[in-house]
DNA sequence: ACAATAACTAACAAAATTGTTAGTCTTTAA
DNA sequence: TTAAAGACTAACAATTTTGTTAGTTATTGT
């Protein structure tokens, strides 16, 4: 529960009105949500085939993070058509597809840089 | 303090195995950082002028948010050459400037989606 | 000598996020 | 008819992050 009297929720709402580069990493930044985009847009796009990809998380917190994803128009719950039972697919709105290509360059940054990887020298101006 | 023994920091560890997308996540995703970083890229490079920009930072947070920093090698702190009294400036490091495009990829797509700007005003239950 | 400024730190408290337990509902296969 | 799979939810506990209080050190202006 949020508690929108506190500083923690004030400093929240002065970043998102200073940059919408502070919402936009708010979006993105929970424990599992950016590889669950991530692995959506390369097609794991049921919950049970989120799971095997992500075997340490569990079903109530997958469940969660969706929903937050959801809520965040990143993505969207969807019925699968003429599916006996009836199942249910999650699909990356344009919002969410638009988000993958700056995943990718984060993750070439993380590599780039990774632990001993990293060819040196700091700029000095 | 961490605990090194917990679901959650196995959980993150998993992560980080899994790609280095969030790992890089990580680095960028506390309450303070992206916007220091990018307000250090404007030359805001000084303890006083990121509190400056920052009026509701409290000194101990901006302290500790640029040592996590400075942790990652995002940036480094550098005494300024022949001031007196001794400067301290904060300089990004290559890491930390190759950042700086993707964090304006992010900005422009939040601002390409911002959709009424209460995105974490309701609680998500 | 004394207050002010810059740049911090440790210890603690408040709040938020993440994980766990124990359920639900619907459909299908044995 | 019973069990299993898929897709969840509420309530709670553990852990982590964020913010607060009260200091420190060094230098400078008055």
């Amino acid at each position: 529960m949020r508690k929108e009297q506190s500083t923690n929720f004030a400093n929240e709402q002065f970043l998102f009105q200073v940059c919408e580069l502070n919402s936009a990493i708010a979006m993105i930044s929970g424990r599992w949500k950016s590889q669950i985009v991530y692995s959506i847009s390369q097609g794991n796009n049921r919950f049970h085939l989120l799971q095997q990809e992500l075997p340490n998380i569990s079903e109530t917190v997958l469940a969660r993070q969706l929903k937050e994803l959801e809520t965040h128009a990143i993505l969207i719950k969807q019925e699968i058509p003429n599916s006996v039972p009836l199942g249910i697919q999650y699909v990356l709105t344009n919002k969410g597809l638009d988000l993958v290509p700056i995943l990718e360059s984060l993750c070439d940054w993380g590599k780039m840089y990774a632990e001993g990887k990293e060819i040196s020298s700091y700029s000095i101006s």
